[in-house]
DNA sequence: CGTGCGCTTGAGATACTTCAATGCTAGTGG
DNA sequence: CCACTAGCATTGAAGTATCTCAAGCGCACG
């Protein structure tokens, strides 16, 4: 399940502050001293490993910095919904600060690089270091507007605009991290994680797909997409280009906030 | 839209901390200090007026203590989604601390009253004193939660499940705050907000509810309704009777986070 | 006494599911 | 090198949950 840690070296936390623009903002003397409270690790993971179980204590926060995950859970009766696709960018979870038992369970598509902090340091981190605690009070924010974004989905969308949103959403995720410039990517999902995550069955998953490639709009084979035409796409989807930014602007009294009297060690 | 305005009072007071544990769990002093800082005040709405418009900017953030309120957004076809209804016992809403610009709007369907902060000195609050801090944090863990609970029931349950569901979770609401003990409460909400919040359309939650009052599971009449069989609607609904026990425990580290070293004023 | 809003009901349409079968590919053991 | 299996994609046909359209009803309100 970690079959390697090591303390993350420069490079790790090269890539760390290239995907996480709000880790970015973090000055290097606060990232450093956040690793060290938090005794920070880079993990690797083997597909289909799970990154947090269901039920199980949680010890740990990732960031992670190469590989896919999903963050799902399974109803009484076997179907699943899944809640989040975490690509590299994404953090493993910020919900996991507050709650003492977690209803879902994590778990790997792909090879996965990660770095892990402690959590308890973790929330000593949030109390004495403004810039710590400013990140994660973002982190989580961005979080409920994302899931909130989902919901309105499900419940109003339809399956064509479900999935063309979903497909243009994780492909603002790669371009907004460089991890492609032009729409084609690298792209593990199954049949069966679109259907669960936009909650359609693979069977009219697979229909939905077969259209958009009739229609010339995307390709989709042996694990990279291929979005042919970008403006046909967001228009299945009701969205407009500049969706496609994830650039999410500092929240709310950053300012004041990052200017505090207290001691940042 | 803010017919009157006052300090709270004692028992504007009392009510909030007979309706929301989180604030319980400080102390009378931090209560004051954050009432004072935030410029607190009384505001009580006719029914309809908006407490948060789309795309307004934000400048204060409120604690329901009388009357019902929800939380929505308006698709670009016209379709709505409620994304919370809110009861006494509700804030409206962290989201907010953290976003610029709210996608929603939130608007009252009764008469309602509402401890109202001053958003810019809570966030400062929120810096200072580490009740404030660790109150917003597990606020926002809840709302997160409570969305995603949401978003699978959109994606994974049927219309049954999901009616019964959101009776229940308003059962429950209600009585966890004191508002009742028998299952039974007035319910302000139309057909149309119930297909709002759950995804469906006003002629098939009628039929639903329809079903419900034909099988002696409940009555709902005049903006009140009555719970029959409750073990009859937890079975329809996939809960259990523990899950109408909304007593949240406290979030991780919160021993922690309140024995800190900072000022608390 | 009209007008509007919400509730109710029927009939027909459709988006999506279920069931079932087929084929493809990669991996595995012989 | 081949047979066998497992997982995933694909497709057809039939079923069903939910929607759309349309009409009528009751009640509150001006």
């Amino acid at each position: 399940m970690t079959p390697n840690e090591l303390y993350p070296d420069a490079d790790a936390i090269t890539q760390l502050r290239r995907l996480f623009p709000r880790f970015a903002a973090m000055s290097t003397g606060d990232l450093e001293t956040l690793f060290h409270r938090t005794d920070a690790r880079v993990v690797e993971d083997q597909p289909r490993d799970f990154v947090l179980r269901k039920d199980q204590p949680v010890s740990e926060i990732s960031c992670l910095i190469s590989g896919w995950a999903i963050r799902y859970l399974v109803l009484s009766d076997g179907r699943r919904q899944i809640l989040a696709i975490k690509t590299p960018g994404s953090y493993v979870c910020v919900h996991a600060l507050c709650a003492t038992h977690l209803p879902f369970s994590v778990q790997t598509l792909t090879p996965t690089r990660r770095i892990v902090m402690n959590i308890d340091s973790l929330v000593d981190a949030i109390r004495d270091m403004p810039a710590v605690r400013q990140l994660f009070y973002a982190l989580g924010c961005d979080d409920l507007a994302g899931a909130e974004e989902t919901l309105t989905g499900l419940g109003r969308r339809d399956a064509t605009q479900n999935i063309s949103r979903l497909i243009l959403k994780l492909y603002a995720m790669q371009r907004t991290v460089g991890l492609t410039t032009r729409p084609a990517f690298d792209f593990p999902l199954r049949q069966t994680h679109i259907a669960d995550a936009t909650g359609l069955t693979t069977v009219h998953v697979n229909r939905i797909l077969r259209q958009l490639r009739n229609a010339q709009i995307i390709t989709l084979d042996k694990g990279m997409i291929e979005i042919h035409d970008v403006d046909a796409l967001l228009e299945l989807a009701d969205m407009a280009h500049g969706d496609l930014e994830l650039y999410s602007p500092l929240p709310r009294g950053w300012d004041r906030l990052m200017a505090t009297n207290e001691s940042t060690d």
